[in-house]
DNA sequence: ATGAAAGCGCTAACAT
DNA sequence: ATGTTAGCGCTTTCAT
């Protein structure tokens, strides 16, 4: 592979002025341009991004941390971040967690070590310590909630308002026994979401029943389905399940189905993320429909801000969300 | 950020003796590892990479090159191939083309910049020559059947034979009328099944209508749920469809159902590539189901073993599969 | 406008 | 067993 120094060879010229034409420099003399141009044709010169990279102190390199790419929501946003990314000529590392601290300390500590400018990082079990400790120094942009409150640039939607925004919705259909699921011993948005789903219980007046809140250590499509069984085997089930994700969600509805229940009329189904599938399923799903577009979008940016200025207080950044009306508790029904 | 030489000098070694010491050579007396190790750590020492694989002429890299995350297929399969590199200790740069032959160009070229080691090739629209052309002397491993016959190494599973498969298991149902979703003018993958679904026909003594086969530009929810539309449309509709991926299944599944078509009793539906969610459809959804962790495995172990040794032949390993029969086609039905 | 040379942080000869 | 040094490919002073 031809190195600049070859093609200087080959052009009769020095390194500093190949380099010069390939980055592009305004000042060269034409002739000199002309042959420089040439010779990096016929060599088939490819700049060799990682000695530049050292030589300029950035590595053009971006870091994604996120659980897992099975999970619709992250495929979605990550591919969403690739792009976003792309304006800014950062290419993206992505790195799988699983969603254990284990895995979540692991991929941090491994930040360190000079192959990015910067991470994009959605915890979910990491705490506030973890990342002065094993990422110190290193640009950081946070993801959705989390449970401590770090220094550090966070972007994400307000799932208070958003978990409320569900609940009233199925109050505002007549629903009196709500049931939530994703209940969650230390992830920072199922705090939120759960906060939000008490609220707007409190503000309709309706009573808060511990039974109808299932906890889910995982959000996969099993763990719905799982949590749904439980919950139809109540004494009085819910007449209607808020769910804080799609895969919960999806698991419900599959749940609901064997079990003969009709969705809506039955039983009312809410999930959050707005995955492309939900508005495929039989019923189709309403949910909380965060803009992942301006999520990705504003982490970038935010990231990009942050490498460039360091000492810069953290900003906290809210991207809007709406809520999907579809059939799983509209009028027309697909149960 | 601390270097080999603040540690070295902190220490009072030379910098080789703590190269020696961060890569674990043998031989190092133990007072001076002991001296080193405790620079390291008052230091917070952690190595750049980027230097460490210029020196080294290896970048640690691996690109990963396919149409969209957003297609729980990708999503899936790139989850496992970021798991099969972190055993060879390789980072994963995943490289979105959006499917069309300009965005698989533009990537393929930018691969040339040095900072990979080689290259994981879902190809979609990408003919020989570009290979050749954009990135020559790369390493490349493609997945998936490719119209043109390329000098690579290639895993995937054999197309023709799952969609016989398919096929003969709708006939085996008494399906006669079987129409085939997802033909496309360019997609290797796409000729094969086909071709598949053709010999599968003509092996059961059934005619091949070419109204019963719908091309599809993408494979996405909406293209399936907009082709079945028009097959219903036919003066004799399908009482079978096989689809080429499971996306296209799920629109059609949800076509079928706004129509009131029970599946499998009126209409029998296969897919193709065993998407978790289509387990949760209702009804489930019967797929060829290819072992996506071989498919991982396979690649990066080819890309391995061609980065070490380029002149080998190309290697074509074919990964097993298998046919997930579920409600869509089975007796128990979810319609 | 261009050349010479230093140096980014690291590893690998080569010495000792 | 460890120190010295060259050099990976590039950019960037500093000269000219």
């Amino acid at each position: 592979m031809a190195t600049l120094k070859d093609v200087a060879a080959l052009a009769g010229v020095s390194v500093k002025t190949v380099s010069n034409v390939v980055n592009g420099y305004a000042f060269v003399r034409p002739e000199n341009r002309r042959r420089v141009e040439e010779a990096l044709l016929t060599t088939g010169y490819r700049p060799n991004l990682g000695a530049r990279n050292l030589r300029r102190g950035r590595t053009g390199f971006l870091a994604l941390v996120l659980p897992e790419l099975v999970v619709p929501y992250f495929a979605e946003l990550a591919g969403l971040v690739l792009q976003a990314a792309q304006a800014h000529e950062w290419n993206v590392l992505i790195e799988q967690t699983r969603g254990t601290r284990e895995g979540e300390r692991a991929t941090l500590a491994s930040l360190g070590t000079h192959l990015i400018d910067g991470a994009i990082v959605s915890p979910e079990a990491l705490e506030a310590r973890d990342f002065g400790e094993l990422a110190p120094g290193i640009p950081v942009v946070v993801l959705g909630e989390h449970s401590v409150d770090l220094p550090l640039d966070r972007v994400g939607i307000d799932n208070v308002r958003a978990a409320e925004e569900a609940v009233r919705h199925l109050v505002s259909l007549g629903r009196t026994r709500i049931a939530a699921i994703g209940a969650h011993p230390y992830r920072g948005t199922a705090a939120q979401r759960l906060r939000g789903y008490r609220s707007a219980l409190a503000a309709a007046g309706l009573p808060l029943r511990d039974e109808l809140v299932a906890t889910a250590l995982n959000y996969h499509r099993r763990d719905g389905a799982a949590a749904m069984a439980e919950l139809l085997a109540l004494p009085e089930p819910p007449d209607a399940v808020f769910c804080f994700n799609d895969l919960l969600a999806v698991g419900v509805l599959r749940t609901a189905a064997e079990r003969g229940l009709r969705v809506p009329e039955d039983v009312a189904v809410v999930g959050f993320d707005n995955n492309e599938e939900g508005g495929y399923n039989r019923p189709s799903l309403t949910t909380v429909a965060p803009d992942k577009a301006a999520i990705a979008h504003t982490a970038v940016d935010l990231l990009r801000r942050r490498v460039e200025t360091a000492d810069r207080p953290p900003e906290r950044v809210q991207t809007p969300f709406r809520l999907e009306v579809r059939e799983s508790t509209g009028p027309a029904s697909g149960g």
